[in-house]
DNA sequence: TGACAACTTGAAGAAATCTTCATCTGCAGT
DNA sequence: ACTGCAGATGAAGATTTCTTCAAGTTGTCA
């Protein structure tokens, strides 16, 4: 293997390991948007923003075209979409358990489960 | 959304964004395994896979269990699983697709299309 | 009990990533 | 050509994450 397969899974994790990067792509999974739309739905400053785009073009999970005076996103491949389906649903399971101890732990005399 | 719940996905990708525990996740893949058999199949010291297993207990991907000296560890649902194989589907696709062109991912931004 | 093995933990310097600011490019309208 | 708008880029300081080392647990066996 040129670059060790597990190092290139790594790296493509990490660029969905942040806040903006990842409301990109979500926005996206409905189609195509111009970046002013973004801005508008995304609490950042427009440079950070394009900062970010930019890592997500990288990495070619989306792709920029240019439309007159405006530039459109879009996700390179419907596949992140399935991926980031799967990414939620191993997190609300895995808060629901925690929430669940938490508001056993919160309960004061009620008797904590063990396993 | 309660607590951003986009915030809490970056947190979970991030921790997948590690070359040693996407690799202690994969071996997990196929069933639990003790802490000398991980050591034995990744290449890193005792005290850094200790550190990263320690990152994957945090967000509660694995479970931890003694037994005897030695601990073993498993894959705390095998959604996990499911995402990884998700994520290589994509990485695979990518990685076709950009051909030749793989060279320049490392370079500069990719340059902007123009219709 | 003492020695050893198997891991874990804390801490600190090194390395990577983020945010922000100033600047720059490409396009449209005048 | 000049101006303004929509984004992109480079760079620097702040923040986070990594790696490594020394020391600490916990269980086993003689």
């Amino acid at each position: 293997m040129p670059v060790p397969l597990y190092q290139a899974k790594a790296e493509f994790f990490r660029t969905l390991g942040h806040p903006v990067r990842i409301r990109v792509l979500e926005l996206l999974q409905d189609g195509p948007r111009p970046v002013r739309e973004l801005l508008a739905e995304i609490e950042v400053e427009p440079s950070n923003l394009s900062q970010q785009l930019a890592v997500l073009r990288r990495t070619q999970l989306v792709t920029a075209t240019r439309e007159g005076n405006t530039v459109v996103y879009a996700l390179s491949t419907p596949d992140v979409a399935e991926l980031l389906r799967a990414a939620r649903r191993i997190l609300t399971e895995l808060i629901t358990d925690q929430g669940a101890l938490l508001t056993e732990l919160r309960a004061p005399g009620a008797p904590l489960k063990t396993r």
